[in-house]
DNA sequence: TAAGGTAATGCAAGCGCTTACATCACAACC
DNA sequence: GGTTGTGATGTAAGCGCTTGCATTACCTTA
């Protein structure tokens, strides 16, 4: 943009020795445009150093190739993965990424979202499926395109890339009830206003209610995402008098708190307390003894995100939403209770 | 962008009974506008439902309140804080922020260069100092705002908020030599076309020759960013009949390899090898044990880029470079060489 | 009262691009 | 030879906004 002097297309035109409409088409839609022509005009823009000017571009084709995402946090690398896949194949089509982080603030997520579309974006990439009214609203007024990712629900008709978290969860669960585990506790991720750290919890909660079995729930710690929060719950719970023998834990930054309080206190993992985590990030790998966790398709959500996204801007049509599996990545902190080694 | 019939300036014009160029001004620069008419305006703006279309925006501004911001990879934390710091600034300012990543590859970051400013951008945050002639050449010859962060060079006229990896290098590897290791072996990054890795193996090597002492470097492996890598790495080095007795790593990441892989073979860390990472990641403060490693300053940078690219694009001028300090974050990774504890 | 100043607003010329439509050259066909 | 079809290119009308300059209305001041 600007730089008095850059080139135009119309300096282009006069160098190549063509119309400017020519070499709009030799940009925009190659093969209506003979050979040679294409050629001559290929060399003209690379010796002015043209590039198309983004605003002429904007007004003329009325679309602006560009989309916008929402993460709640970038400084963290659970989302990181996901939204780089996402802009590798939006890159491979030509549309551009906006990023903007809400901080887990809803309200923020509104302003972000209208900064966005003033700034031009067509589509949006949003986390999750809960928010206010106003930005339900907001969305649906200006009927913007829009991909919900890291959540999936049957129930609701708008366009997912995501998975379960309440399946996923009960899976984990699951997995620690079957290993004879019977009093469990929870550190959960703060669920105001977050659909996937509420449907963890609810999937912990139901995996318990369902197992033939006197497990219990002993207690469900909601806490927002740091080690330090991790750790402090951990020591929470674990003051107990009679303490849970399986801590699931709503992600791995919460996971990797627990286990380090668990070492400074002396406490065993597996043998005293079995401690899981959710979302496989490095960190997972790296803890001692390394987290039992459920692997997120991360990847997959960013791929697919972009897919339906560019889905939707292209033929104005409502693509199907996409269910990815998780699993169960099995690690060392998770052992049958009471089993010293 | 844009579905027909989308209100445009003309159309709160005529509702306010002003002309375009007033609603305009009052958009823009409301001290402007009579408190009176200004007041019709928002009313019919409101009314209407409008908002500003970017396209025409950006054509007659010459100016697209964008920029863009390119890092290696978003995959892992080195460089996710720092850009959420970046963009934060930004946003306060009504700035957005494009963003596009790498690989690490040059050849795909100018053209990830390229996209942006056919997007729009008005400036650029890079990473690093060096790049290849045809990138350098595009740049100046576009007369791009810029901004380099993650490095620092005294030498160099361009605009930088970073920091010195030599120097950084340097302090962590004297501090080494004074605990009395006089073997020392280096895990280090690839240093192809990054300037970052090739200053931190620099760094140590300076720190190593100016040091009153025996001591030698053994060893230097380039390996790209990896935990594999990392242990791989550093079993290379320690099947050496005679082993260094600390291994300087280039990062936390291949620090976290090396620390992973020595428990596996049964070392010792620190006792019989000392182990130090850099950038001070979430992974090194997780690790068992801990890493003692270099603490980067990523909020920081990313704060004062922003700040230093508004400032290009509002007043045109050259602002000065910005050098942060680095300092080490001890903790439990190294210790004197030999010593049993 | 006239001259001069100031604040508020309007006028209109683009900004650089896309695209519907028009034109042209040429080959194929009758 | 005339007609028609086809592919390549040109023409020109905007897209919606900003902004330098002109205009107007009204207030000061001598």
């Amino acid at each position: 943009m600007k730089n008095p002097g850059q080139p135009t297309l119309e300096d282009v035109a006069r160098a190549a020795k063509v119309s400017t409409a020519t070499i709009s088409r030799s940009i925009n839609e190659p093969d209506k445009v003979a050979t040679a022509t294409r050629e001559r005009i290929q060399e003209a823009i690379h010796k002015l150093g043209y590039t198309p000017n983004v605003g002429g571009r904007i007004l003329a084709s009325r679309r602006s190739n560009t989309v916008g995402a929402i993460i709640p946090t970038m400084s963290n690398s659970m989302f990181a993965g996901g939204l780089q896949a996402f802009q590798q194949v939006l890159a491979e089509s030509g549309v551009t990424m906006l990023v903007a982080s809400s901080g887990y603030d809803a309200a923020e997520e509104l302003r972000q979202i209208r900064s966005l579309m003033t700034h031009g974006a067509d589509g949006l990439l949003l986390i999750g499926a809960v928010r206010p009214d106003e930005t339900t609203r907001f969305l649906r007024m200006r009927n913007i395109p829009c991909v919900l990712a890291w959540s999936y629900h049957n129930d609701d008709d708008r366009v997912f890339a995501g998975f379960d978290n309440i399946k996923a969860a009960r899976l984990i669960t699951r997995q620690v009830l079957d290993l004879g585990h019977r009093r469990i506790a929870m550190i959960a991720g703060d669920a105001t206003g977050n659909d996937r750290a509420r449907d963890r919890i609810e999937g912990v909660k139901r995996a318990i209610k369902n197992h033939h079995s006197q497990a219990r729930l002993t207690a469900v710690l909601e806490t927002p995402y740091s080690i330090q929060n991790g750790s402090d719950a951990f020591e929470q719970l674990m003051s107990d008098p009679n303490p849970p023998s399986a801590v699931v834990c709503g992600n791995d930054v919460l996971a990797a708190g627990a286990i380090l309080r668990a070492r400074e206190k002396g406490i065993k993992v597996p043998d005293n307390v079995s401690i899981t985590g959710f979302d496989d990030i490095s960190l997972a790998s790296v803890v001692t003894p390394a987290l039992t966790t459920i692997r997120v398709p991360q990847l997959e959500m960013g791929q697919a995100a972009a897919r339906l996204l560019l889905e939707q801007l292209r033929s104005e049509t409502k693509p199907t939403s996409i269910e990815f599996d998780t699993q169960i990545v099995f690690r060392e902190s998770l052992a049958a209770p009471g089993k010293a080694r």
